[in-house]
DNA sequence: GTTTAACGCGCAAACGTTTGCACGTCAAAG
DNA sequence: CTTTGACGTGCAAACGTTTGCGCGTTAAAC
């Protein structure tokens, strides 16, 4: 590896001269900064940013952590958060958790020890402490799921409203027995959907079927084993809404497993805006659609706002909520009087 | 941050004496052993890679190098990576390179300058010389798509014998007039798939019609053009062959605005294991099955295995092909006599 | 009782970069 | 002709960790 003593030795000036003639900055006569520039660049001079980070006491790497990334919900984030990092100069260190907290505390800990610049995470359902200690010495942003354990400020959508107004909608197409595939408790988003599932009925003076919203882990596996049991049922509900990108997923593949080749009859409202959604069965699978683009910039924003920043006393610890949209397809339909 | 020497004045030794103890190995009394963990973890100690690093000219950072990240076949590459790397203690770092060989070598320049430990790329089509002679200095295996420029070993499918089979199924069904959405001949991987697409016709003694063959960027965008070119030609071709995962959604995008609620007189099939082909059109869209898990496993064992070993002289540059397989669902059809 | 070896530990250098301070030179101002 | 200042550059310390070497102590071997 070619460093700064080798340019140094090469063009006949001291160290301290090639760093500064290579930042541009200082004053250094143009002449040298053109000779030095010119000898680092025939001898292949890449500088050592591990060198660099030790002196400054942070890095440019990023930390981005989510439970998920082949989830087309999640690779948005990704996507958007890379072109963040790309056009500021940063690295982004992606880190799957799967939803496991011990998973989640290791990833934080070597981000924690690469002093990396910031971290985007996506909190698990039940975020270790250590976890939170680790990350309080890092500027963080909590993206879509919120833990108030963890004191940072967040982004996310209203998921009150959103199934409020999903559930609504079906509602005010004559369903009544509409079954609710939904994440467990420990997630404060599942909670607030579900809560906004019920007051859908409620505000319109109809009592909901409890017995159909079936909560477990918001993964494919929980809407797939969860949609095929309310489909199962003797008085199999009209209408399935999925609270989760991933139980949409296990949901559509119970519904085409359940029905075959026939043509559902169940009404299907899926989350999130998976482009695959617009082939389902023909007319489309009407969705949740979530802003999520304009959630992840406006959390990069924010997390390079507070990297570069001179970290201002009041850290302002607010959730952020984005409103959703109610994409029609087809896999909605009145209910049959 | 707390340091090594905060630890060694706690405890009361030097600091080479907390770094033995820590590293567990060399030859420390066992009580200053456990002495020494004690405190660091009361302290809350995390060890500073970037210190490690320049100490030992290599990071823990692996990077991935790939056109897109939202696509399913990539996601499903970078779930896999992500999860050989959380094993084996790396972190991975994930660039998304949206096929532009000037972002590429950035990415690359900023790699080498972290003295990554290796690297994973999915080359764009042409990568830059200068990225190669950066790489050349990293442990570097090639994923999916092949440069014979960077002098890496690699690993990828059977891109001829995939389309050679596919177009091979549906010429058997008795289609002639085939459409094929293709990537441009910069890239191998396009190339070899025209080759594969012809060579199945001329096996047959048939001639194919080139001018159904539509060669552009690797993009949705041109799948979803190319498609509605073909489908609204006077005399439109009874079947498409998508080369590619994202020419897929485009084809698929294209063929359900072009019928819209009829069902589809065309016989389709893309390209990839995309889950969602499960659910088109009612019937699931027959698709080439991609080994992507295999490819990259065998990738991430490939390149722990150069970063681990000591540099055997002989770097293997072989590319080594999967085979694919062909799932068959309703979109394809036999050829209407 | 002396030699030898093993053991437990500290010293200091090294990795590559940045940066505060000081030094020398030259030109302009007095 | 002296003083002042600006300018271009070098010196050395610092960031946190690892590691080769050496030192002192103690126990085993003779």
């Amino acid at each position: 590896m070619v460093t700064i003593k080798d340019i140094a030795r090469a063009v006949g000036v001291s160290p301290s001269t090639v760093t500064r003639a290579l930042a541009g900055s200082s004053r250094i006569s143009a002449a040298t900064v053109r000779r030095v520039k010119e000898c680092a660049a025939s001898l292949g001079y890449v500088a050592d940013s591990s060198a660099r980070a030790m002196q400054s006491g942070k890095s440019t790497l990023v930390g981005l952590l989510m439970p998920d990334i082949q989830n087309n919900f999640y690779a948005t984030m990704a996507r958007t958060a890379a072109e963040h990092c790309r056009r500021r100069g940063f690295q982004l260190v992606l880190s799957v958790t799967e939803d496991d907290p011990q998973a989640e505390e290791e990833q934080i800990r070597a981000l924690v020890s690469a002093r990396c610049a910031g971290t985007l995470i996506v909190p698990t359902a039940n975020t270790h402490p250590t976890s939170c200690k680790l990350l309080s010495s890092v500027p963080t942003v909590q993206l879509v799921r919120r833990s108030d354990a963890l004191h940072a400020k967040g982004f996310g959508i209203d998921d009150h409203k959103a199934l409020e107004s999903a559930c609504g909608y079906l509602l005010d197409l004559g369903h009544r027995k509409i079954g609710l595939l939904a994440g467990n408790d420990d997630l404060h988003t599942a909670r607030q959907r579900k809560a906004g599932f019920i007051d859908a009925f409620r505000s319109r003076g109809i009592e909901p079927d409890l017995t159909l919203i079936l909560q477990g882990s918001p993964r494919a596996q929980h809407g797939r084993t969860a949609a095929t049991d309310l489909l199962s049922r003797p008085v199999a509900p009209s209408a399935l809404i999925a609270a989760g990108a991933a139980l949409t997923e296990g949901m559509l593949d119970a519904t085409s497993e359940h029905f075959g080749t026939a043509s559902p009859t169940v009404s299907l409202l899926g989350f999130g805006d998976n482009p695959a959604f617009r082939w389902w069965q023909g007319g489309g699978l009407s969705t949740v659609s979530l802003p999520l683009g304009e959630i992840t910039s406006a959390a990069c924003e924010q997390l390079f706002e507070r990297i570069g920043g001179k970290a201002e006393g009041a850290t302002d610890d607010r959730f952020t909520l984005f409103e959703t949209g109610l994409v029609l397809r087809r896999s909605t339909q009145r209910h049959a009087a």
